[in-house]
DNA sequence: CGTCCGGTTGAAGAGATTCAATTGAAGTGG
DNA sequence: CCACTTCAATTGAATCTCTTCAACCGGACG
């Protein structure tokens, strides 16, 4: 993975300023969440922060970086089932029993991450409403998310699904700030994990792409020259990530 | 659709069953639930349960037939993201607040639902326990589900894809029977939907897997003929079902 | 300086779609 | 009981998207 120096690193503050979307949310329950994460730790890029099949005892959080949730196939074959950004919940945010984890979670870049007592995670959440409507409602974007993106799997060519991708990602990461020139720090092969398509076949995609005019991706910058064009054509309605 | 008379109409008893397939629910949280089971309503085959767009403000539940979740595109491009049988949830199964929808659930036969206040659900959930466990159980179990299915449409080839789907039916139906001849109620149209592939090429793939003796399917009925072979093509491992 | 990895290009082939037509079973009405 | 409709399932042929395989480029790094 090339240069992606463009992150600036944040703190527990990037957690913090993601739960301050939420009106409801107090400086009480700020703190109460500040206070209760535990122990950190950096983990190297490519590295599992968790691995296929294991049981996560804690509640996990992703304080910096990139991350994503894959599947892996003996045969070499990976789909990746969702990206994380700082803030996310890497896993246990349904705060339900511990689960054999049915896929691995990945460092797409090097990624800080901290971990939560379950059961002082719990107590927390029945203490502090607002916080647990907060999770709640995480949880549910998360889905919405899943459902969005199998249905880009499952519909779209792969013209409209990358730029569908691309949409997605640029609303996200746009949510508190303006669309252009986002950090994306993904590579084409990356990608192809994402969307289900070759490495190749996403080169070409993306330089058809480039070449209309609707966007840009260089080493690890994505820049959406046209969105509501690119919105277009890939058919884009962001409504699953207004609740 | 053809003629499913095959299926046996189940009672609220279907949901209780399937309640009761969690060894910790206790008779008093079953009767709880049943209990707290409001007005019922018959839904003809191919209506709308719940509308895409639409808020609904009740806990809402499946008693009897099947739907499916799915995205309508204006082009007429449809995704089916999951199919419902007794016993699911419909929505609200995350007891957090009332959201707006970002998909249609469809009846796929006639189909019974049930409604439920969410007030009332949301009291129960506290006052009782066990009841809670198994509804975040479910809410997790059909995340599952949705990350094993969108990691199907993204790798897998028509072939893989179709035994996969069936591996999945055939495991979650016949969990508390045997496997084979399973009601299945599902046109090629509509596995088509759910496979993101044309109807014209889930009727050639079908008759290659019926012609392998893998299946059958006639008249919404699956019959796994070499359920292991079946799982081998499909690449199948069922430990995303289990917890 | 050589190696490695991500990106790029070309050519050939497989898999799935598209369009169009036919079959067959179920349901309706005369 | 038979025409007539309807709709799912089926078949064929042409087309196209995407994959596969193989080679090459260029920057990063030991």
């Amino acid at each position: 993975m090339s240069d992606f120096s463009g992150y600036q690193p944040s703190s527990a503050a990037t957690l913090l300023a993601k739960l301050g979307v939420l009106p409801a949310l107090q400086d009480e329950e700020r703190s109460a969440l500040a206070t209760l994460a535990g122990e950190e730790a950096w983990i190297g890029e490519g590295r599992a922060i968790v691995a296929d099949g294991e049981i996560q005892p804690t509640v996990c959080l992703l304080l910096d970086g990139w991350a994503c949730r894959c599947k892996d196939f003996r045969d070499g074959r990976r789909q990746i089932i969702a990206f994380l950004t700082p803030g996310d919940f890497i896993c246990g945010d349904e705060s339900a029993a511990p689960r054999r984890s049915d896929h691995a979670v990945r460092a797409l870049t090097r990624t800080r991450v901290t971990w939560i007592s379950r059961d002082r995670w719990r107590a927390a959440l029945v203490r502090n409403e607002g916080l647990a409507a907060f999770v709640f409602g995480a949880a549910a974007r998360e889905a919405a998310i899943l459902r969005a993106w199998l249905v880009n799997l499952g519909q779209r060519s792969a013209r409209e699904r990358m730029a569908w991708l691309f949409c997605d990602l640029a609303q996200r990461l746009g949510e508190d700030g303006p669309s252009e020139n986002l950090a994306v720090p993904l590579s084409q092969q990356t990608l192809a994990h994402a969307l289900g398509l070759t490495p190749v076949h996403v080169n070409r995609v993306l330089q058809q792409l480039r070449g209309d005019g609707l966007i840009d991706f260089h080493s690890g910058t994505l820049t959406i020259r046209d969105p509501s064009r690119l919105r277009g054509v890939a058919g884009y309605d962001g409504a699953y990530l207004r609740n």
